[in-house]
DNA sequence: TGAAATTGTCACCGACTGGTGATATAAATG
DNA sequence: CATTTATATCACCAGTCGGTGACAATTTCA
């Protein structure tokens, strides 16, 4: 039966997801894996050649990043938001950029990981990003562009994101703002609308 | 010798400091600061009632977050800052920030601890953040601000700033930036200057 | 069938963790 | 002086960590 170190492998990557989910990253060991898993550490050696073998097949076995079509719709959603102003646009994308962060605990938890550690799991992750971030760039670049630096605006506001997010996990106070509620978010959002919009008007006042 | 018991307190206060810029946060334990002390771990017990205690006397050892003064400038350099428009001022209070958060490892180690944990160490560090904040949009106030919710922007600004920092000790690239580099954090904080103005002029535009 | 390779179980290692009780040393007080 | 009290040392506990070598059960293949 062959089949039978495929579903020990299951067993193993699955169960890295739930230590991960269930106690957090500072928990991940091959100790505790093992044993959510049901099954010998040893076999993480040996199929694995360790925990970061582990990490690495479990970082290609889900979607810790959400996809351009979550960011950006598709056919008829697509299209519906390239119709719409640059700062309308902008401000959409990182509204629902957001909200997919939010939706996906498991890569908060990994997100905030990176800012400790540089492991298998990290690293593929930095990966996807960085790929999924540029192409979202070129999807936005399509578009009437006013002046300015936008990548480093981009970084400002999904870095703002990523913090706001992972801290709220265990804090959700920020400096009068409650970051447990849509409400807050909102207002983020809107002002990050709120100084594209602004940057897009002094555009048109001067041509 | 009644002294002697100051002393030991002060060293273990001390290899608090030092374990924790040396090795991390996730090193810092009793055993661990015990041994950098050179002192048995159970005078952490008997002094401080355990490791959350010697955390609260180390939180209130040292300056981890930059003063009023830091940012704001003192005398002079206070009266030039605040005869500035207000996106000036506004952007060069964030890249003193980020400047002066850059300049305390500790402080980053602990604003990354923010986002696994809550304890002793943090909890301190979140209420001076919170006085410190609300210092600071108290003085920014001052001025004449045009339209907009400034505490949303202030808390994407610093959200950004924290995130990028604490995250650049670990992995200097971000979307095409290398957060090492004095010249990406330039980048960061012209921008947040250049939506600023944006804003500005646009309040102007309609006066 | 018999030999070889795969898969899994188990016991063990040294090092570290947080935590405690007993005891020695020194100082302060009568 | 002797007694009490503060200070520090030490040995030990049970539990966890990452990691390994020996061995049993099973499957594959010649």
């Amino acid at each position: 039966m062959t089949k039978k170190r495929e579903a020990t492998e299951a067993r193993l990557v699955k169960a890295m997801g739930e230590v991960l989910a269930d106690k957090g990253f500072a928990k991940v060991g091959v100790n505790a894996v093992a044993r959510q898993a049901d099954v010998d550490k040893v076999l993480i050696y040996r199929y694995f050649n360790g925990l970061e073998g582990l990490m690495k097949a479990y970082a290609e076995s889900a979607d810790f990043w959400p996809s351009s079509e979550e960011i950006l719709g598709e056919g008829e959603s697509y299209e519906d938001l390239r119709s719409r102003t640059f700062s309308q646009t902008f401000a959409e994308v990182f509204r629902r950029y957001a909200k997919a962060l939010i939706a996906r605990p498991l890569t908060l938890e990994i997100l905030s990981w990176e800012t400790v550690e540089r492991n298998a799991l990290t690293i593929a992750l930095e990966k996807v990003r960085e790929e999924r971030g540029l192409e979202l760039m070129a999807h936005l670049s399509q578009v009437d562009v006013p002046q300015g630096d936008w990548l480093a605006i981009s970084n400002i506001f999904s870095g703002a994101i990523h913090y706001l997010a992972i801290r709220a996990r265990k804090i959700s106070t920020f400096t009068g703002m409650d970051l447990g509620s849509e409400e807050s978010w909102d207002r983020l959002i809107d002002s990050m609308e709120f100084l594209v919009r602004a940057v897009e008007q002094g555009k048109m006042d001067k041509q």
